[in-house]
Parts: structure tokens; C-alpha cells; sequence
DNA sequence: CTGTCGGCACAGTGCCGACAA
DNA sequence: TTGTCGGCACTGTGCCGACAG
């Protein structure tokens, strides 16, 4: 019974301690389970669950951060918007001049849902950069789109019948996911059926929720999850009131702005409005390079429903600062303006000017436009408007515009190291216009909603070409977005609506189907 | 159609302007919802659910506000303590004094958790508080025990059969629940089966956790759960990192010190280690009135697994900084204490002084425990030990203990405006020796588990004296305690068992049942 | 190609008295 | 007095092909 654990016990005080020393490390395990950095997370299918628009900064590179920016992420989180009893800092700047030291990737530990947590060093100028040592981590792995197509899932033996099969994935924290893979119905259907609807309930999807499937270096298939937009859950604050939260955030920043001390972010991208750490080249490019004024168009680019990318014209009716009182001079947010259509009332009616588009930032890189294989892929507006402005940038110039410094001029007055860095980001996006920009999201279609069984559709990338949205081959992952309408509204018909909650248990029993 | 409506409407831009308005007070009314403020919240079934060993300070009175206390609250429901990238804040004491402001109570949307929300206002001594204008807000109602006993459920009408009514009782928030309460069963007893299932789930009750039932003063049944002790929520952090939260805490008080200005907290007595919010009288009666030193005795009150209170003994091994550098000369925990009984080691071995009871506590206020009907109701060593000690305090006072300044004394020195100040707190908790605290929980018997059914007993209180908890006639409060053991340990023998996460919807699943 | 329906099997839940500790 | 069991009814879920748009 048990002798060869006997043999290896210690005795007496050392038992004791190496029991301390187990209890120590499970209490680090929980730790690192609870904090979800006891794995490294694929990076691949971190950047596929935070959608289309999301890039991070380069470790070692420059940026901006953007304390309001930070607060608004927080306002969102807790709905509360930050109250009088907040203080100034009058030594926080609206913008601060950092260096990235170190970049985590992490997920919520029940849900998966995604975020980032970020080391910055304030530095005074460009000069104080010092180089980040390589600890031996790899670098962040980047989604690699333009990949050879492949079908995902493996094939299914048509001899059998039905053909069917057990697929086994893992999610970001490495457990694995059992989905029975099955061709049957009338028309001849894949569907996705035991298994699933355990996955669905078990990460909370809502309907409208998007569930990603990718491959590893491995060749394993993965799965995440990418919520409905701005969908978010709000963080119960029974014990942080928000304001404390809001001082918090203001109160790190303005601690380590003093120091030149390094502090920690959490980077929620789908929780976000709108980012809040800007790679410098990123800023410049928009601050410097563009002169923006009233009556100016421009186009901006939005993650549609669908998750997929979609540009949406306006035009800026006013430069202005958002709050006068507390941060007199921002650039965050200090362009008012006016969209195209209806109904994006709701949308934003204020932008920082690195967010949007216009004749002078096509100008500055015109190489960059030339290597893109669809400019005009999915704008509004397409051929018609972007595209004249592209063929012709020099009608659209503002007199006063060449005055500021272009890029390629800029460049001149500093380091070699720093144009470098500045020119080392992986992910800066320029949507729409840059070809480093990330993978779009095209497979999007949205299944039936039963009231007994939410269908949702898992469409291959490059089998679709539907609701509008373009088409892209050899992409690496596929989604599937469970249906947002209510399935409420469906039930009417049907005496299998039975009561209470039902909407709720509706979504969490789910099977998915598609189709080659 | 609509005839009415359509005349009511102004024209115009009047009429848009009256849909913003009706949008705002959506929002509002969105906005109270969440944070819980909307409906008054009864005080009563309030202090019930925060346990016996809560109390609040009155609006007006003098405090003082230890940060680290607070940042204890945040450490325990992050799971996270506070790192080195917290930056000291030099201008803030360990102890800062304040006048309440304001307190309202509060309870989470969905699970029912109660917290409270206090302003305070950071003076610079005591006399520079100022009247606090009574807004026509009620002073927070307290539980007034002692109310003569009654049939907390409606009598049953036995020509029934079986006897059976429905019980509808409102929570916190004013929602109404509906619970089938029937006499069956051989031997006959009373039960709640319909509708309680709904309850467990909705407030996401474990095993473990309580329910407490209430009648407001309209005589309407109320219910509010307890959650088991420290077994908190971990409160998701994928928007805020830990730090930001400590920071937050601190900075904020930081700022209301230097500025003198209000600054509000959230206190979560269920998640709270130790109250960080300690009445001024209580305070000094417990610095300034007791000399503590290394190897006294003195006692400590619990709330005990049952939800009872219970004295536990100990003796003080250190008086030392619990955090020289950051703390140093702080009072919080500040005093080393080694526990009689084992198995307490898991409990704290740092205490705060106002926390215990010494011998010279019981002598400075000698009149408070004549007026005591138990004094030594349910303590570990009961008569043999303090017994003793209050009927000869004198043997117990170290030499030097009246050199310092009992409460009597030092009335003198301040006005009569602080003195009713100091006096007026409703509910300051001299745990066991003072007649003006909460009403003890008496209530608890803890019902089967079974693996489809999990039964909890409601026993009335003045029917009640067993496992070892002292019956207390006269109280106005029935509870309800879920089995704590696990359900997944007595599910062994039967097929009924039936797969995954079967522990969770078992729990979720039950009745309960009593006898009078 | 995909959304919805009816049908059907069955697992899980909920309610019940019996019974024993 | 109360914890647990077997029994039983029934609801809700999950899987299926049919079918229509």
C-alpha cells in the first residue's frame, strides 16, 4: 500500500515543509489559473475572438496613452461615466508618451473572454527609450492571414451513414471541447449537435455571439469566442464603487507619468469604445500629417454585426475639446461630426482624428494603396467617392495642408532607433488602406432561431459571398455567430413555448449547421 | 386611435424635446436600477442578510477610515493582494478621520449580495464637524430585536388536504416570489416546494448559503439570502486590473484627505475581512482606554459556520506594524494573537484592537453588563473564564491601564455636540457585552442533501435549541440554510446520479422543509 | 442553401409518502 | 424530527427528417 510514496516521503520537519511547499504551489496554480497566464495563449485566436479592428503595440515600441480613453473603457464596464468627486491631476497630461515593456494576452477564465494587459514606461522624450531586453518570450504571435485555404474541420467518411464524427477542440485555456460532427437532414447538411450546447452555456454565448474556430502550429483545432458588439456584461461593483475605479485608473497613470514608472493596464477590446494606447507613428501620421478642419469628409471603419468590416462616411462639423474643464487641449475625441446615414445617431458623434480616414492620410502613403488587392473592397460609398479621392488627392488638399509635415519628412530629426521602432509594430492598422492589417472577418452567416433549437451557421471563409460582405480566400478561421433575433418573437406560433425563462435556456441549446 | 395621446403631445420641436426628456428618465431609471438605489431599501432585512456581526455608522457621527482596511475588501474579492506598483501616498495617514456624510444600503441586481455605500467627510479635528442637515431622509432603520414572537408564515388552514397556501414575499429589490407552502408527508411537516427551486437559481444560492425571511412594518413578508461566510464572488477583472482597484481606493482617499472633500466607499460586510470604518468612541475606547500587551488574554466574537455569533479566546503574542514601510505606526491589525482551540489557524493571526474584547474593556463600561440578560451566552470558556473576569476586573488591570484615559474622563475635553455625536450611533457593536447589538441569529438547522432534492429547514426561532446554538425568544427573523456538505459526497449509491455539472443544477434544485 | 416545424425519445426535475435514524 | 430513498408524472431538451422559401 503505498510504498513507493512512502519511500520518497522525508520525515518529519522536512514532511512538513514540502507539504508547505505543495500547498504553495497549488495556491500558485489558482493563482495562475485565476489570472489565466499559467499558459501562454494563442495569439492567433486572441486576435480572431477581439475582431477585426483590434491591433496591439509592439513591446519596446512608442505610444500614446490616452487616460480618458482608459476612463471611458471603465465608464463602459460599470455605466457610470466618471462623477465631480473624481480629482484632477493637473500633472497627468491628456496624453502620455510611453514605452510598451511588456504585453500579455489573457482571457476570462469562464467566459474566454479576451483582453490585454500592458506594462507602460512614461518616458520624457523619444530619446529615453532604452532597448527591452528579449526575455526569451517569442514575440506575440500575429495571425498570419493570405494562408493557403483548407477545410478546417477534417473530412467526414461518406461511407458511413450517417457520415459523422467526434471533433475534439481546445479553448484559450487549453481544455478541450467534444462536438459531434454529423451530415444528415433533408437537404444533405453539416451539423454540429451533442456537445455544443454544453459549449455554448458553459461560455455564456448570447445570441448574436460569434464562436471562432482556428488552427494551431500543431495542426489542433481551437476554439474561441468573440462577442456580440458592445454587448458587454457589466462588472458587478458590490465592493469598488465606479468612482473608485475611474481614480484608480487616473491615479496609476499620474503616479507613474511622476516617477517615469512603469504601470499596468488591462485593455479590454471588445469592452472599449475606442483605443486608448496609439502607437506614436499611428498619432503623428493622423496629428501631424493631416490637417483636419470643419466641412472635412472622411471615412471610418467600423466592425459591422456581422463582424465583419464596414467604412462609414461623415463629415467633421467641429474641432473642440470634449471636456474643456478637465482636459483642456485633448485630442481625444476632439473632432465632432456628422455621419452619412440614418440611424448611426447612436454611433459616436465625436472621433480622434488617428481613427478616421481622409484624402491627406491616403496621400502620405500612396505606396501603401498600390500593394492592396481590393481598396475598394467594402466601403460605402466605394468607387465612387473614396475612389476619386484616391485617384485624385491633390484636388482634395487644403491649401494649408502641406505645411505640416508628412511623414517621410518627420522622419529626418529622429533616431535611427526610433524610426525603427517606430516602423516595427506588427498590427498597426490602417483599416483599409494598409495591407498589415489584420485578417478580415468574412464568414459570417447567421442560422435560424428556433425556440427549441438556436441553428447557427458555420460558413467557410471562402465558400461565402452574401449579406453584403466581401468575400475573402485563404483565411485561417472560421465563425460561427449565433442568430441575435429574439427567439422570442418565433415562438408565437407553437404550444412547445412553455414559460418562464425560456428565452434564456432557448440559447444555451443550440446545435450549428452548415454546408460546403 | 390614440386620440388622447395625440392631443396630449406638444408640437414640434417641443414634442422632441419631450422625448429626450422621457429618454433621460429611462435612463435614470436605468441608471437606479443597477445601482440599487431606486426603492429605499428596507434596513431591517438588510442588517439580517449582512449577518449578527454588522453595524453601520450613523449619519453625522465621527469615524475613523483606515485605507488599508479598505484595501483588504478589495485584496479578498480580487484574490489579488496589493503589489509594488502601488504608489505610497504619504499625505494619507493609516487612519484618517471623518465625519459620515451619507450611508445607503444596497444590494446587488441579481443575486441579492448587500453592500453599503457611505460618503465621508475627511476633518481635520472634532470640531470641525458641522450639523449634517437631516435631508427628510429617514435615519437608516434598524432592526430592533426583541419584538414579541410570532408565526412568521400565515397560519395553514387544516381542513386542507393536505394544508397548503402560497406565500408571496418580496425581495430587496421589490420583486415578488411566490412559494407553495404544504403540511405533508409522514410524519406530517411543512414544506416549500413550488416556486423555491426558481429562488435558489435566480439568486445563485450554493450550498451553504441562508435565507432569511422578514415581515415589514406593512406586515409583509420579506426574503433576503446571507451568503455562507467569505465564500465571495470573485469579482471578474478583465476590464480593471487589481492594482487599479487598490489605487483607486487609496488615491481617492488621498485626495478627499488633502482637500478635505467628501469621498464615498463601498462596504461589503460578507466580503469585508475586518470593518474598515470604526466609530470614533469605539475606537478610543479601545486605544486609548485599554493597554494591550503581549500575553493577554482576550476574546474575539465569530459568526459561526451556522450563522450564530460565538466568542473565541486567544492571547496577544506582539503589538507590531503589519506593514512597517508602507503603514508604519498603524493601529490596523497591528496586534499578533495566537487562538486557543486549533483550527484556527486559518482564521486571522493579526487582529486590531477595537476588534477584541480584553478585561479592561468590560470595565469601562460596567453599567452595559448588568443590563445584559446573557452576558455569557454562548462563549467558548462561558462562565469559567470571563465569568470571572468581569466579576473581578480589577485583578486584571495592569498597572499602567489607568494612567489612560477611560471614555469618562475624556467627555470633558470636548463639546456636548460631539458627545451626543459619539453617543448617538445606533448600532456601535460591543459584541457581547452590549445590550444595543444586533439580534443574534438563533435560527439555523441545516436540512439533507440529496442528490435531486436538496432540503433546507426553516425553524423558527423560539422553537429552536440545538447544535449547540442558544435559543433567542423574541425575534422577528426566520432563516433558511442550505446543506453545506456536498451533494456530490451522498450521491454515491444511486443511478439518479447522472453526469456532468450535476452538482450545480442539484443545488439549484431544492425545497425546504420544517416543523413547528 | 437554410430556417422552421412536428415528431419522438428520454434525461432530468419536481413532488410525493415511506421509512429509519 | 429530519435525511434519504423509490416511485412516478411531466417538462424541457436534444436529435431527427420534412419541407418551403
Amino acid at each position: 500500500m503505498g510504498s513507493v510514496e512512502e519511500k520518497s516521503k522525508p520525515e518529519g520537519i522536512v514532511n512538513g515543509a514540502h507539504t508547505n511547499l505543495l500547498e504553495e504551489m497549488k495556491l500558485l496554480k489558482e493563482f495562475q489559473d485565476q489570472s489565466g497566464i499559467r499558459k501562454a495563449i494563442n495569439s492567433e485566436l486572441w486576435y480572431a475572438c477581439a475582431g477585426p479592428l483590434v491591433s496591439l503595440p509592439q513591446v519596446g515600441s512608442l505610444v500614446y496613452y490616452f487616460p480618458q480613453g482608459h476612463s471611458e473603457q471603465v465608464a463602459v464596464s460599470t455605466k457610470r461615466s466618471a462623477t465631480s468627486q473624481i480629482p484632477n491631476y493637473p500633472n497627468l497630461p491628456s496624453q502620455l508618451l510611453c514605452q510598451v515593456h511588456n504585453v500579455t494576452l489573457h482571457a476570462d477564465k469562464d467566459t474566454d473572454e479576451i483582453y490585454a494587459q500592458m506594462s507602460l514606461q512614461p518616458v520624457n522624450s523619444e530619446r529615453d527609450v532604452f532597448p527591452i531586453p528579449d526575455f526569451g518570450l517569442k514575440p506575440s504571435k500575429h495571425p498570419m492571414p493570405r494562408r493557403a485555404a483548407e477545410k478546417l474541420f477534417p473530412p467526414l467518411d461518406f461511407s458511413m451513414q450517417p457520415p459523422s464524427q467526434e471533433l475534439v477542440v481546445r479553448d484559450l485555456h487549453d481544455n478541450t471541447w467534444t462536438f459531434r460532427h454529423i451530415y444528415r437532414g433533408q437537404p444533405k447538411r453539416h451539423l454540429l449537435t451533442t456537445g455544443w450546447s454544453l459549449f455554448v452555456g458553459s461560455k455564456r454565448l448570447k445570441a448574436g455571439d460569434s464562436v471562432l474556430f482556428i488552427r494551431n502550429e500543431k495542426s489542433q483545432l481551437m476554439v474561441g469566442v468573440r462577442r456580440a458588439n458592445r454587448q458587454q456584461t457589466t462588472l458587478p461593483s458590490s465592493v469598488l464603487s465606479a468612482d473608485s475605479m475611474h481614480i484608480g485608473v487616473l491615479a496609476a497613470a499620474a503616479h507613474a507619468a511622476g516617477n517615469r514608472s512603469p504601470f499596468t493596464i488591462f485593455y479590454n477590446p471588445r469592452a472599449c469604445p475606442s483605443d486608448f494606447v496609439i502607437p506614436l507613428i499611428k498619432f503623428r501620421k493622423a496629428v501631424f500629417g493631416t490637417q483636419v478642419s470643419a466641412g472635412m469628409r472622411f471615412g471610418m471603419m467600423f466592425e459591422t454585426e456581422e463582424s465583419g468590416k464596414r467604412r462609414y462616411m461623415g463629415t467633421i462639423v467641429g474641432v473642440s475639446d470634449l471636456d474643456p474643464l478637465r482636459w483642456p487641449g485633448s485630442k481625444w475625441r476632439n473632432l465632432q461630426v456628422e455621419w452619412d446615414e440614418p440611424g448611426c445617431s447612436d454611433r459616436q458623434n465625436r472621433v480622434s482624428s488617428w481613427e478616421i480616414e481622409t484624402p491627406e492620410s491616403l496621400f502620405i502613403f500612396p505606396s501603401l494603396t498600390s500593394g492592396l488587392k481590393r481598396p475598394l473592397q467594402s466601403g460605402f460609398l466605394g468607387d465612387t467617392e473614396w475612389g476619386s479621392l484616391v485617384k485624385k488627392p491633390l484636388a482634395w488638399l487644403p491649401g494649408s495642408g502641406n505645411a505640416n509635415l508628412p511623414y517621410a519628412s518627420m522622419s529626418n530629426i529622429y533616431s535611427e532607433q526610433l524610426v525603427n521602432m517606430l516602423m516595427k509594430p506588427q498590427a498597426v492598422n490602417y483599416p483599409g488602406i494598409c495591407g498589415t492589417a489584420l485578417p478580415e472577418v468574412s464568414a459570417v452567416k447567421v442560422a435560424s432561431s428556433d425556440v427549441t433549437n438556436v441553428q447557427a451557421a458555420v460558413n467557410h471563409t471562402s465558400h461565402l459571398n452574401q449579406s453584403g460582405i466581401m468575400s475573402v480566400e485563404n483565411q485561417n478561421y472560421s465563425q460561427i455567430c449565433l442568430d441575435q433575433s429574439n427567439a422570442m418573437n418565433s415562438s408565437s406560433s407553437k404550444e412547445r413555448v412553455a414559460g418562464k425563462s425560456l428565452y434564456l435556456s432557448k440559447v444555451e441549446n443550440s446545435s450549428a449547421s452548415w454546408n460546403y
